[in-house]
DNA sequence: TAAATGACTTGATCCTTGTCATGTTTTTCA
DNA sequence: TGAAAAACATGACAAGGATCAAGTCATTTA
């Protein structure tokens, strides 16, 4: 079931070596030959709609996919029904790592908007790296990138307090917006506060509340999903947990 | 600097093929000339002592290493000085997988005990995965399923409650001592209560109280790091927050 | 356009778990 | 071997954040 056909327009509209995630999507040192030929396994589909599920927890995996424009959140349903929700992931990032230990997506992934991916075979991506070395490493790279990724997010479970939580979670998508060339500070989340809070491990009301006291103190002013952030130095302050103000004893 | 003439001993001992740990180190498909090539890059040292360090965070990168034997914590030291446990690992594990990315370990790794590992140079395991598939799959699905791992930790720092945790943690060595052929009740834990609660994101303290706790209700015998689980069935239930006595209503 | 539904906010209260304090036991090491 | 230092246990108390409840605002749908 190939898209290349149908979409031959967007194939060279998006074609790897022209997209400007190219710095995101492949970091480094792939040469332009190299580049051509992931580029022609990669399939470029239609969009997703908001709600729309790119792959569900238990589906066969077969492809990576790089998210290209829009923005996606990744969940697994837990126990009790409710879903935990294990990331949101903007254009340029991959997603479905997970899934190659036993071929099969343990996670489900949503398009939080309207989003567009390319799918990467990983089959054929697994050929190819074994015939270029340096795709092979920029794989390893990648993977382990996400493992030391996952790690930052268990400290921040493991320790943080909700505002450090909140203050974290903004400065990751200010860090990832100014790295895709947008306004570090000024920028609208595709989620809603129960999402936020599920990821975070915080009810949804303590979400609200801390949005709300950001607000008071001139950190941020926010008008539902738009969020403008005033006063970043004093919000990586709370990240590290060194806000003189509100806190001034050290955690264990 | 190779060890292999210092311990050929050892070497021939633990050589991968004649190695117990071989299912868990190289979880199928290679074949035997494949895990020959693999045991001719294989370093294997002197043990280390309780204490002694692996390597530090900073330190350059250069060998994976699987323990062999004994146990090992790794962590990172956190803003405040104080340290984030990042997971206990026994026999059979792999570790530093999340050092591949910038060629850095990120994080320290000490012996909790006497402790042996093999090295394995990675640039040497990665010129080999490109010359081996099945190897090279291998690879891939190693570092997805430490993705994976680090997932399930997530959920359960995210949202589970204190006594989950522990029963969590619990029920994991419980497995982990069973696929290594142990007893799955009747085990020491190498690592303090105060490392418990880090690792678990948890007060000493709870984690003391809890254990006491769990044993009141014969869930369990302690007497120090010698723990004798009674009830499996109950453990299970409270991990997935269905113990019906404890808990009725269910979590968010 | 109105009604319904869902998203968000805010307040009051409760509970789990962290913090502090103290005592006991074990381990370490001079 | 004995003293010092960790490790562990337990009680009292406090606080951060969850839960419950109610109300406002936005968005969808009839």
């Amino acid at each position: 079931m190939t898209n290349r056909k149908v979409v031959s327009f967007e194939n060279i509209k998006v074609a790897c070596k022209n997209c400007s995630l190219s710095t995101l999507c492949l970091p480094m040192g792939l040469t332009p030959e190299d580049v051509e030929r992931l580029d022609s396994i990669i399939k470029r589909g239609r969009p997703y709609h908001r709600g729309d599920h790119l792959y569900r927890g238990g589906d066969k995996f077969h492809s990576l996919r790089v998210i290209t424009s829009g923005s996606v959140k990744t969940y697994t349903p837990n126990e009790d029904g409710g879903e935990q929700v294990l990331g949101f992931h903007l254009p340029g990032e991959l997603i479905g790592l997970d899934a190659i230990q036993d071929d099969n997506h343990n996670c489900s992934a949503v398009a939080l908007e309207t989003t567009a991916v390319c799918e990467v075979p990983f089959s054929q991506l697994e050929s190819l790296s074994s015939l270029m070395p340096s795709l092979q490493h920029q794989m390893y790279r990648l993977l382990s990138r996400e493992i030391g990724q996952e790690t930052e997010m268990l400290t921040l479970l493991g320790k943080k307090s909700a505002e450090e939580r909140l203050a974290t979670f903004l400065l990751s998508f200010s860090e990832r917006f100014k790295q895709r060339g947008f306004s570090p500070s000024d920028f609208f989340l595709s989620m809603s506060r129960h999402e936020i809070g599920n990821y975070l491990g915080l009810a949804v009301e303590t979400v609200s509340r801390l949005f709300t006291r950001f607000q008071d103190e001139g950190l941020l002013q926010v008008e539902r999903k738009h969020v403008q952030l005033l006063d970043l130095p004093r919000l990586y302050d709370i990240v590290q947990g060194t806000d003189s103000i509100r806190s001034n004893q050290s955690r264990v």
